[in-house]
DNA sequence: CGGACGAAACGACCCACAAATCGTG
DNA sequence: CTCACGATTTGTGGGTCGTTTCGTC
């Protein structure tokens, strides 16, 4: 990640594709997303002008500035001014949008006096939108550019918590206002609104969480270990994910999904992220209502509640082999990267440890018990999955470059069809006509 | 309560070779 | 600048082995 266009390397990155988790100028990203039909449903937004790596989910008015989650934490987050910074929730869009679109989108974007001023971004004017009412795999109602023009393309959030607080939770929310809330990214440090409901979504009618719902109704132990397969998981029922959307508050993000099977690739990712995503959105609640933040992150046994993380990641990734997930992944993931620093933005660091001793030993209990039968779980889904899911770059036309997001994720299926047939001696391949112990073709040892 | 031991879990490594990538003319 | 060609690098999966973690005594 850095300060060029990952795909040309000279120009300047505007945007980011969550999907490649790549920094793109305007140019690439219109070439890389008009490939095909799945790269036009990259969502994208623009790129965190401060930290120039992650995506922005807000812009700063006062400083004319897009800004990630952490960049706008470390900005605003820790400083009493931050209520007299307004700002605006950036939307994502997909597609191939033209200029006009654009900064219908962003009307901010093109007062912004840094973008716009290559060639690369005067090709905009050339863009023909084939998908001009394309949705993205997320958003309730399709989160399009024309649906974000109804709200003149931001969602104004101001610093008041009370102002539309459950506005991006609505059934017209776009992405990033679900991944997002907007009462996370302005409620002031070291705040707690006690006032506050317990639930993630106000609006939509989700049941409260409490510390136990944190354990009982949220661990994703409940939930994905009884998938007897994966085509459960990413199945039209989507019976047992259910309970997690219900939970997580996340079920709008995936319930409209209309992914072509071809996509399930992509629907993957869909579903690391809508999880984690749907996690971080549950605990934050949880913990702004007296749930320590110290309990939750720094304590050996913190691990109850991270660990569930974990779990909701890994499990519904389909690419994780190790049943782990690194750092790295929930940057990638869209989780914010706060919930791996111990000081969550939206969960001040208080001492008062609430809770339960007992409660807490007894969702260890169950983990522990669980564990065994999670990985087998997890693996099962991946064999079935990215053997359906593979294409090669010349298949897709290009390659994928968010390869990171899902370490174990086969970049060739050439390659993998031809390692599967490959015969081996004790693990290892051996040449063409030499003896060997393991023909995975008919199974059978042939010394 | 702490050390010793075994079991389980985990990750790194190896192999051949076609495909992808890079460099040169 | 484009193309062709050779050299180099990459990536793929199953088994093995060393290390770490966990549980029991």
């Amino acid at each position: 990640m850095g300060y060029n266009c990952d795909f040309c390397g000279h120009q300047r990155p505007v945007v980011y594709c969550r999907s490649d988790a790549a920094c793109l100028c305007l140019s690439c990203d219109r070439n890389v997303h008009s490939a095909n039909a799945l790269s036009r449903r990259h969502s994208r937004t623009l790129l965190c002008e401060r930290c120039n790596s992650q995506p922005a989910l807000v812009r700063c008015t006062e400083e004319r500035v897009s800004l990630c989650e952490n960049c706008d934490w470390i900005g605003h987050g820790t400083s009493t001014s931050n209520l007299t910074y307004k700002r605006q929730t950036i939307n994502c869009y997909s597609g191939c949008p033209s200029s006009a679109e654009l900064s219908s989108l962003w009307p901010f974007f093109w007062q912004s006096p840094s973008p716009g001023e290559s060639t690369c971004e005067k090709e905009l004017g050339l863009m023909s939108i084939t998908e001009n009412i394309e949705t993205t795999s997320w958003g309730p109602t399709g989160n399009t550019v024309s649906q974000n023009k109804n709200s003149a393309g931001v969602a104004e959030v101001n610093n008041d918590n009370n102002a539309d607080m459950g506005s991006g939770w609505d059934g017209s929310s776009s992405i990033l206002e679900l991944r997002s809330p907007p009462q996370a990214l302005d409620q002031p440090a070291g705040v707690t609104d006690t006032s506050l409901p317990k639930v993630s979504c106000p609006q939509t009618k989700r049941p409260s969480l409490c510390e136990d719902d944190l354990y009982d109704d949220f661990n994703m132990d409940e939930i994905d270990l009884n998938l007897d397969n994966y085509e459960e998981l990413f199945g039209v029922a989507l019976n047992h994910s259910e309970e997690l959307f219900e939970n997580g508050g996340i079920d709008s993000l995936f319930r409209t999904n209309d992914l072509s099977a071809a996509d399930s690739d992509c629907r993957g990712a869909v579903a690391a992220e809508g999880s984690s995503v749907g996690l971080v959105n549950a605990i934050q609640p949880a913990c702004s209502n007296g749930a320590s933040a110290d309990s939750v992150m720094s304590n050996k046994t913190d691990s109850v509640l991270c660990f569930t993380g974990r779990q909701a990641h890994s499990s519904l990734s389909f690419s994780g082999l190790t049943g782990e997930s690194s750092g790295a992944d929930y940057q990638d993931c869209g989780a914010s990267s706060m919930l791996l620093m111990g000081e969550p933005p939206w969960c001040p660091p208080c001492t008062e440890n609430s809770f339960q001793s007992s409660t807490r030993s007894n969702a260890v209990m169950r983990y522990k018990e669980k564990k065994k039968t999670r990985n087998l779980v997890t693996i099962h889904a991946i064999e079935g999955f990215h053997v359906t899911a593979v294409l090669s770059s010349k298949e897709c036309g290009f390659a994928f470059p968010s390869l990171h997001m899902f370490e174990k994720r086969v970049r060739y299926a050439s390659r993998k069809a031809r390692a599967d047939v490959r015969k081996r001696v004790k693990g290892r391949f051996v040449k063409a006509g030499d003896a060997y112990d393991y023909d995975p073709l008919n199974q059978t040892q042939s010394f």
